[in-house]
DNA sequence: GCCTCAATTGGCCAATCGGCCAATTGCGAC
DNA sequence: GTCGCAATTGGCCGATTGGCCAATTGAGGC
């Protein structure tokens, strides 16, 4: 037994995915899930009860989110090791994962290999990351990111407010709402503001 | 050994998802995973080499969608008995995959019991719809649905052309194409073209 | 302390948008 | 065969949009 277990807890909203996650991680001598959540909240507490070696979060929770989840793991116990499960592959919720320390990202496309491969990687203390991913926050790089101001307008221009409308919303003039709303279609290189929500859709900025 | 068991096919293009779903399924006696599939056009191949009792499919799948390859199945094997599990709730993939002749449609935020349950209801050769899903679709029946060639213009809507543009593209009058613009938008009861993009994000007429 | 960048605001203009009126055609349903 | 609905097109108008010019302020980083 020179081969400590590594000891698991599971973070995900689906229930089918838990327990399926469990099955095949339990019959792997390297590991025991010692506990599973299906919320941020529940996912602190049993941390704090369990101490796991590895985290399994996934990104997409209703409730706390996976990444606001992560954050306050992070401050409580900055040495926890989390590796970030996403079915989503917005170049956003990878950033703001990996901002917030995660060790690891891995698509729920990605093979049972190498998720095993990545938890082993993840608990040795190494970052995993895969190539997939990578080039995703590459491609991220390149383009210009939004602003705090323009991810709030951005989410007003979604609910269908005029300019106008806008200003009023946030205490400023039409015409800086107007301005903001420029610097979002310039940024995010669309041609108009049904294109730059689209677009906010697809880079994960929004949420259907 | 009054009970024979329940053979199953699995289409799923989360790898991780279907090893999961396997080994739960497998440790109940009652099912057999026979086969499994990432994609539409392998899940065909194996349900024709095994025939299997029931197919779990996966709505949300890149290539050939769930409710496409489900068309499929249903066209070539038309007792084929398939239960659609989905990630997603938007309505609009509920509608078309119980269209399609789905048997069933499990989300995967439902209970490995609940699976379970579908799966011998669906088997037995009854409908399994949970309610929350009949709620969602109530809720459809409520609103208007979009006609094909409103359908057609909200996706040409969502890269950002103008009704000129969306004319040209459909060989028809800017006027003509306005129109079609201002039905989504009172239909969707939105007040402008970027409030119905959104809209049809979270309605799931547009994928990220 | 300086400097960069976000946030703010102004005017001007052509193009587009959304809402209002009304009309014809053709296909599938009953 | 008739009914209903989708698709098509027209004109008109006020509001909104996006692009272009330029400027001030304040907070955070080096």
């Amino acid at each position: 037994m020179k081969k400590p277990v590594i000891r698991l807890l599971l973070v995900d909203d689906h229930a089918v995915m838990r327990a399926g996650l469990a099955n095949m991680l339990n019959a792997n001598q390297d590991f025991r899930v010692v506990a599973d959540a299906s919320d941020g909240d529940t996912a602190i507490e049993l941390f704090r009860e369990h101490n796991p070696d590895v985290t399994l979060l996934d990104v997409m929770m209703p409730g706390v989110s996976g990444t606001e989840c992560l954050r306050r793991l992070i401050v409580e116990f900055s040495t926890a090791r989390v590796l970030m499960l996403s079915s989503s592959d917005a170049d956003e919720d990878i950033a703001q994962a990996l901002d917030a320390g995660a060790c690891g990202y891995v698509t729920k496309t990605a093979l049972p290999a190498d998720l095993i491969a990545a938890i082993h990687n993840v608990h040795a203390g190494n970052q995993s990351i895969s190539t997939e991913v990578q080039r995703r926050l590459a491609e991220r790089a390149a383009t210009e990111k939004l602003s705090r101001r323009e991810i709030e307008v951005l989410h007003l221009m979604r609910r269908g407010l005029s300019n106008p409308q806008i200003g009023e919303q946030l205490g400023i003039t039409a015409r800086t709402a107007k301005a903001h709303v420029a610097a979002i279609i310039q940024k995010l290189e669309v041609s108009d503001r049904t294109e730059a929500v689209a677009r906010g859709f697809e880079r994960g900025f929004l949420r259907p």
